[in-house]
DNA sequence: AACTGTCGGGTTTTT
DNA sequence: CCCGACAGTT
């Protein structure tokens, strides 16, 4: 019965079997998270726990898939029924059982965030803002990030921290667009992603008897990438957990040095705070990392060590040393790309490596275009993932609005996206005038457009727009999703707006179109919900509800061998034998977002962290001279995650291992003599890399102080050689082995005096 | 109301 | 470079 549980290591299986109360995993990369997690919900099953009252969250729609598929192979059919899925999904899928309760009809919409930012740049222009001091993302996030730490609008204004906050960085005002806000959004019978969290909260907090029906059913609550949960969701999982007469059965699986989402909320701080909180946790540490050979193991040991705050842990490894780390050093980003995709072939060539073996990493999604259209040309089949997703792109978008519209009038966003495409003759003037009537009179913009009634010439135009989309509505009583959508599509006119268009674009956003179509009609033919195993709810409403939450577009691919291409973070989870992590560049990765703040650049380094430890057998860290950004030639210096590599991890070749020693290790050591290793003094002063400001290197003469990030103050001993080649040599008195030898051309000092 | 051209700004990661 | 916002024109 449970003969699966054999092929575990002991602190697996103590992890797997530890069902009853509060269990902590701190799982490092290629631990074998996945299986303890599968394999607990498997041996829950196997103890007689009813699959229905497993609730087992996750972050990503594609990392529940895959649980729930591996947990079908351990446990059968059972399986299909255990609730696994994201924290949106699952929570709002509750949420269209109860939003009557708080408050919300049950056809509820969700608003992206382009939504969000549209509903709050109509605020602020309504009420003639400044829209400088007001920017709409900087609001939207401040929204959100105050919705994650349990802010409502009048908590807000109550908090003194706060307001002071808002008065200090000049956008007094933003309490006040707050709280229109989320007015409006509970106007319009809409929750953003945040609201999904939040309003099941609520529901929780505010509704004894609903608390205690989702308490009993969930008995069991696994949490994946416990890391990641910010204060909110964590506050969820208080709740569903800690309560009188509670069995606290409650498991999170994380590690913190894996934690890459601190600028959405997360924070690692839920993790420390889970001992508190959870009295006799039983905390199992999975150290032994299955996944990688030895170099890429201490190499990613190395990096994370530079982080100031860490769980303390050993990940090790009894693989062989393996192929060493490769960097290839490209004059531009066209080159970079070439290299990388030559590299590609060879290995397909001699290592006979299939594709999905096979993944191109990078920081930003910006930077695929160029790796995309070298596979294009070498006829690789390829997958992007990520990116604008399918269900963001214009016209897919378009016809969604109209279906919103139809589910729910008072869905703003959606009514004045679709009210004058295809034109109509109803104007931006008109709108704001309705706009205007409808904050007056306190109705919703549907309401101010049914009362308008046809007092002006575009008054026609709205009347006869009114009377489509209530024709749309009735048909929804005999129509199923799909026939109704078709129908929409056609009588709205849209369809015919993109088929007419005969360019490329429009042709490939006709077919968009079509694809959605398509996707409706699978979800009206399939009968069971996905991450629940319950019988499904086929309506329209059901349909908008779950596409909404869908990032990547998952579009059969014809190819099933196809090379990944993806974001290091949408990487996170995965694995494959070769890795390419690009642009690895100051500015780039670590971003230049992220550079003013240690804690930032810590961050970045978990991430750079989390790239590397993808790789199994073969890594390679490319970096460009030059690359165009904004339509200019940038120059760039390497990463400074690459000095931080041991020298003894990476392969040379091009000589690049001498640059990057002289860079930042101390001066050749003879022979195969041990090296020092590159130790850092404790007594180095943190320097903020807000105020650092590298000179240029042909400045750095003999007899100057400088300052080195990592080093700490210096006294240039001497410079030799020429031009390119120039090395110091520096005498830095706050570290160990204090005097270096660094190559001018890579380092990043800055002259003191 | 709709179309056209110009200007200036931003520019990360995701449910 | 690639958007979107805006002003000016039809």
């Amino acid at each position: 019965m449970t003969d699966f549980l054999k092929g575990l290591n002991p602190v697996q299986h103590q992890a797997v079997t530890t069902i009853a109360g509060p269990v902590l995993v701190i799982a490092g990369p290629g631990s074998g998270k996945t299986r303890v997690l599968t394999f607990r919900i498997a041996y829950l099953l196997s103890q007689g726990v009813k699959p229905s009252s497993i609730l087992a969250l996750t972050f990503t729609n594609k990392a529940a898939r895959e649980m729930k598929e591996r947990i079908g192979h351990v446990a059968g059919s059972n399986a299909s029924r255990v609730w696994a899925g994201t924290f949106h999904s699952l929570f709002s899928r509750i949420l269209r059982i109860e939003a009557e309760e708080i408050g919300y009809p049950a056809d509820f919409t969700i608003y992206d965030t382009e939504d969000s930012k549209s509903l709050i740049g109509s605020i602020i222009k309504e009420w003639n803002m400044d829209k400088e001091a007001y920017p709409t993302n900087g609001i939207r996030n401040r929204i959100s990030s105050a919705k994650s730490n349990l802010l409502t609008p009048k908590a807000y204004e109550m908090n003194a921290e706060q307001m002071a906050n808002d008065a200090a960085s000049r956008i007094p005002q933003f309490y006040k667009i707050y709280t229109e806000y989320v007015a409006r959004c509970r106007k319009a019978g809409a929750m953003d992603f945040d609201d999904l969290l939040l309003q099941f909260f609520r529901l929780l907090q505010e509704k004894p008897e609903i608390a205690k029906k989702y308490r009993e059913r969930f008995q069991y609550v696994m949490v994946d990438e416990f890391q990641d949960t910010n204060f909110l969701q964590y506050g969820i999982l208080k709740k569903l957990t800690l309560y009188n007469g509670s069995p606290r059965n409650i498991c999170a699986v994380g590690d913190d040095a894996q934690s890459i989402y601190a600028f959405r909320g997360a924070t690692i701080d839920n993790i420390l705070d889970f001992e508190k909180d959870f009295a006799g946790l039983q905390t199992f540490k999975l150290e032994q990392n299955y996944r990688s050979t030895k170099h890429i193991v201490e190499a990613a040991n190395k990096v994370i060590g530079y982080n100031k705050r860490q769980i303390r842990k050993t990940i090790w490894t009894d693989q062989d040393e393996g192929q060493k780390i490769k960097i290839i050093k490209a004059i531009n980003d066209t080159e970079e790309g070439r290299r990388v995709i030559d590299a590609i072939m060879e290995l397909k060539t001699r290592d006979h490596l299939p594709n999905h073996e096979m993944a191109i990493l990078y920081r930003t999604n910006a930077q695929s275009r160029i790796f995309e259209e070298h596979l294009r040309r070498h006829n690789i089949p390829y997958k992007i993932f990520g990116g604008q997703s399918f269900y963001q792109r214009k016209e897919v978008k378009d016809l969604i609005a109209y279906l919103r519209t139809v589910v729910n009038y008072r869905d703003e966003e959606a009514l004045k996206r679709v009210i004058n495409f295809p034109k109509r003759g109803i104007g931006n003037s008109t709108m704001s005038q309705m706009a205007e009537l409808a904050a007056a009179e306190s109705i919703t913009l549907w309401d101010a457009l049914v009362k308008a009634g046809p007092l002006t010439r575009s008054g026609k135009s709205i009347v006869k727009f009114i009377e489509m989309m209530n024709g749309f509505r009735e048909k929804t009583e005999t129509l199923n999703a799909y026939d109704l959508a078709l129908w929409v599509a056609k009588e709205s006119r849209l369809y015919d707006e993109y088929a007419s268009d005969h360019t490329i674009e429009g042709i490939s956003r006709k077919e968009n179109i079509q694809a959605l179509l398509d996707g409706i009609q699978e979800f009206t033919e399939s009968d069971e919900e996905e991450y629940t195993g319950e019988v499904k709810d086929k309506s329209l409403a059901s349909y908008l509800q779950n596409i909404a939450l869908l990032t990547d577009a998952d579009e059969g691919v014809d190819e099933t061998d196809f090379v990944s291409l993806m974001s290091v973070h949408a990487a996170k989870g995965l694995e494959f034998l070769a890795i390419f992590l690009v642009g690895l560049e100051e500015q780039l990765f670590p971003s230049f977002m992220s550079m003013n703040s240690q804690d930032e650049i810590d961050e970045e380094r978990r991430l750079f962290y989390v790239a590397i430890t993808r790789a199994k057998a073969h890594l390679w860290l490319t970096f460009a001279q030059s690359r165009y950004r904004y339509g200019q030639m940038r120059y760039n210096e390497p990463s400074r995650f690459l000095e931080e590599i041991d020298t003894d991890n990476l392969e040379d070749t091009g000589g690049m291992v001498q640059e990057l020693e002289a860079a930042s290790t101390p001066k050749a050591r003879v022979g195969g003599a041990p090296r020092p290793s590159v130790q850092v003094a404790a007594s180095v002063r943190a320097i903020d890399p807000a105020t650092f400001r590298p000179s240029p290197s042909n400045e750095i003469e003999a007899g100057m102080k400088v300052l080195h990030m990592k080093f700490g103050e210096g006294e240039v001993m001497m410079v030799d050689g020429a031009r390119d080649n120039r090395v110091a040599t520096i005498f830095f008195k706050e570290i160990d082995n204090p005097e270096r030898r660094i190559m001018l051309k890579f380092a990043k000092l800055m002259i003191v005096e």
